[in-house]
DNA sequence: CCAAAAGTGTTGACTTTACACCCATGC
DNA sequence: GCATGGGTGTAAAGTCAACACTTTTGG
């Protein structure tokens, strides 16, 4: 029974809501395997690299210049055969970043390009990054029926419209928006601003800023299902 | 940026409920790091695993006689300086066996000794495995909320009083046995037997089957939380 | 005053919780 | 006949889903 040496990668499946489209982030290879395919963010753990996550930060800081992203490790695939190169298990991770943050992409020294993709209109993905995607896609479908991940899909001050398009967006499906406000408004995590949107040319809307303590402070797991 | 070579490990974190109690199984390690300490089972990919599950498995056979078990993986750790012998990531396994199942524990070649451990009583443990039950014992119990887990912790023909002392059992807390019944009973998932249990000497107990196939046609994921 | 998005309540169906006693069996 | 765990019902509270119109603003 020998050992074999498993060579360790992590992947960062970025997601981010343009314009009510919920999109990924990918980078176009430069190098073989794969070479000008596009595929998710990610390489080799290097040296320096303290943990998993501080490696899928620096990749991600690697193509952009956002920092101080939510970061959530998601699964490891590491079936035999899933690289060319030889034995080659990733690590992939889901990061969130907020819509309206300025992030600015550059493509690292193994890319030739980066650019955000909606992920229902993906092109063809190396590896079995689509699979990967797919599966971040379901966590994310998940994690907003019973967290508040949306809100990290936001910046900090947001109308309820805002939030409501994420939902819509990662969920692919419409909701009812009366329910939808009673819902969150009777949840207790949203502090109503004295501020407005003005954003469009008609009535403004009232801005919110998520709750952290109140969240914490909700007697059970709360549920945010539509 | 060097690449670093970074090993990888299963490991298994195996729970059973006996007599009442979550167990886990653990090893005693016959060599060093931390020889003579309690461990989860797990050990290096050999080259004829094909996937990280089948590792996860071969492993599981190396300690036991059960197969066809159970497997979802759950985390991968890779803090550097986890593993005293240099950069060791595990990717964490959960198993799953059934209650009444005659599993014949056998201590592999690297162990001295393997047993159940009571999940309360837990002895000093090797590398950072505590850490790894928490995680796992966790995710056993928002899984039993949302999925039928438990089933997988029971013979195929059970009683709703074995059924009920697993959820008491994996969420520690007692349950009020005529809304657990209820709730059971109306979810539609469980098959009524023409057949009583004989284990004590009073009233015997009705046996109940979990009908795969009805849990499957539910409309929506089904609930369990009590 | 018009176009557009913001904002607002009620009802009926269903689900959840709390709670205590009788039943069937082996000895 | 008794000790033991098996098995059962109801009412009140809360939650969820369906549904359409009025308000506010800028131009």
């Amino acid at each position: 029974m020998s050992s074999e040496v498993v060579r360790v990668t992590v992947d960062i499946v970025a997601f981010a809501i343009h314009q009510g489209a919920l999109e990924v982030l990918l980078i176009k290879r430069k190098y073989e395997p794969f070479k000008s395919s596009w595929a998710l963010p990610g390489g080799f753990i290097s040296e320096q690299d303290e943990s998993l996550e501080s490696a899928a930060n620096r990749e991600l800081t690697e193509e952009t210049n956002v920092s101080n992203v939510y970061l959530e490790q998601l699964y490891t695939f590491g079936d035999r055969g899933r690289d060319p190169r030889g034995r080659v298990a990733t690590v992939a991770y889901l990061a969130l970043l907020r819509e309206g943050e300025e992030v600015e992409l550059r493509a690292s020294s193994d890319a030739s390009g980066v650019a955000w993709w909606p992920v229902n209109k993906l092109p063809e993905l190396a590896f079995d990054h689509e699979r990967i995607i797919t599966y971040a896609h379901q966590r994310l479908k998940y994690k907003l029926e019973y967290s508040p991940a949306a809100f990290k899909l936001l910046p900090s001050k947001f109308t309820l419209r805002d939030l409501q398009d994420v939902y819509e967006a990662v969920l692919a499906k419409m909701v009812d928006n009366r329910n939808f406000r009673k819902k969150f408004l009777a949840r207790g995590v949203l502090q109503e601003l004295d501020e407005t949107s003005q954003e469009s040319s008609f009535r403004p809307a009232r801005l919110y800023a998520f709750s952290e303590d109140d969240f914490e402070q909700l007697p059970d797991r709360p549920v945010f299902v539509f």
